[in-house]
DNA sequence: TTGCGTGCAAACGCTTTGCATATTA
DNA sequence: TAATATGCAAAGCGTTTGCACGCAA
């Protein structure tokens, strides 16, 4: 997306308030700061690494806090909730539609362009159900000596 | 794969032998009881059913041995482990390339035939990285009444 | 007898919950 | 002041680990 939202260590507080104010969410101090740094860029990161980095920089924010903020961020789509491990999730501030490649070695989390993945039109799916989301994970690892 | 696969209850020992064999497993008591259940037909089995099932059955087997088990299989390609829900791990028995729709509702998980989904090369990736496993879920939820 | 598989219970890591306090509208 | 958000600690849950025992080559 904008150019602007690319390099830089994190947003400012208004961008952020505009994030949160364009999905009805309140913009509590928490809840901007937390923004403020998972929007920086494009980037995956787990509750874990959100509250690694908060501390860091002297933002109080609880572990609570930072869980129910990004569960809530998911549910209302400003974040995109990621699963490829069974252990953790992550959270995914890229708003475009986009597919994953996971590095089984490092536990690296790629973006892929989504037009090298088409899902065609399911023609067994009940009307009464529609498609809430379509998750693609490629998993690479080094390719094996032999 | 085979029809004499479907319509089963459970797999003859043979069978689960033949399988086992074939993958280079040796074939102990346990890891016969739990191939013969989960490989009784196409399913999606998490390591808590597994558990229940066998204790319906009274095949005495640990909760250690069942999950020791279901790593093993995955670690040897005889079983597929399907990543949907960052809270539990399924068991894929289907060998065949295919693709799963989850039902968000009921937490249902349905196989998708593999044309469906196509996958272009991906030209970004290192030629020392080998793709090891593309997983595609489509979730799905009861249309919302409006 | 050496190695591998098993069983039990305890430990582990991520996430959620209960509840009191604080903040916001 | 009524509703919502936060913080802390404890609980929850699926999974893994440590270790002793058993079994097979």
């Amino acid at each position: 997306m904008s150019a602007t939202l690319q390099n830089r260590d994190r947003l400012t507080r208004e961008q952020a308030q505009g994030l949160l104010d364009r999905h009805g969410i309140a913009p509590t101090e928490q809840r901007l700061e937390i923004t403020r740094l998972l929007f920086a860029r494009h980037q995956h990161l787990s509750a874990e690494q959100i509250l690694a980095q908060l501390s860091m920089q002297a933002s109080q924010v609880s572990k609570a806090t930072v869980y129910n903020t990004l569960k809530l961020f998911a549910e209302t789509g400003l974040v995109r909730e990621v699963i490829i491990d069974s252990a953790k999730r992550f959270y995914d501030s890229n708003p475009n539609p986009h597919h994953h490649l996971f590095h089984t070695d490092s536990g690296r989390l790629e973006d892929v362009a989504p037009a090298r993945v088409e899902i065609t039109d399911l023609p067994g799916l009940s009307p009464a159900m529609e498609v809430v989301g379509v998750d693609v994970v490629i998993r690479v690892a080094p390719r094996k000596a032999q």
